[in-house]
DNA sequence: GTAAGTAATTACCATTTAGTAATCAGTTAC
DNA sequence: GTAACTGATTACTAAATGGTAATTACTTAC
């Protein structure tokens, strides 16, 4: 299969995935944080997806993991510049959003993620 | 579950999905297009998918879909002023793709569909 | 020796999403 | 009467993703 049939694919899968862009949120707004620290600030979240997420983000080179190798260990992220870069682009989307909220406009999407529950 | 976790995650969401961003970028370069004429621009795609995102892009005032009651049927879609709007924004993530590609970065993603091929 | 503390990983199951193939409706052309 | 045309829908299967719970490693404190 054709990795993108579209130029914008990549970045948007990219980002894409449960929790991902309220990780870059919550990063972009905390600065450095623990993984710890992001477990408690996203009580529902669980360690398996936390971790894909962020291993995913850091191989893209959006986030970057620091470690210091105590007892017991003190993992932190926080975003590259290439991770600003990108919260920066995501923000035009945000205005976007935020827009047609002021307009009435909502996303009432058909994904049967929202549609059953 | 909560929908959103992130002010920018529902408008995300409704961009997201397998040849998603491919439509707009086809509608917003080719103005109208018919049903039919979108499943030659795109010869993976199966009908199934593309009448899902379409439905999904029209339910959030995305996409228009007009239709003429002619035997046989003629239905064309095109981008609502709002979609323009979201095409705009989504160009900024693009800009940034384009950044990072010149810069020798790639988004070298740990997803499977990806990894496997 | 056992619990606490941190950052995971693993095996497993449930839910979502994507894809395939068959079928429908209604009229025209053969 | 049967095939062609267009824009779907349906039932079904396969793959991807999300979520839970148990477990690991290493050291310090009790």
């Amino acid at each position: 299969m054709p990795a993108n049939e579209c130029p914008m694919d990549p970045l948007l899968r990219a980002v894409t995935g449960r929790w991902t862009t309220y990780i870059l949120w919550l990063l972009a707004n905390e600065g450095p944080v623990r993984f710890g620290e992001l477990m408690g600030l996203m009580p529902k979240i669980s360690a398996k997806v936390l971790t894909d997420r962020l291993r995913m983000l850091e191989k893209n080179g959006i986030v970057l993991r620091e470690q210091k190798s105590t007892i017991p260990p003190e993992v932190s992220y926080q975003l590259t510049p290439q991770g600003r870069d990108l919260l920066g682009a995501l923000q035009a989307l945000n205005r976007v959003a935020r827009e047609w909220e002021r307009a009435g406009w909502s996303l009432d999407r058909g994904f049967p993620e929202t549609a059953i529950q």
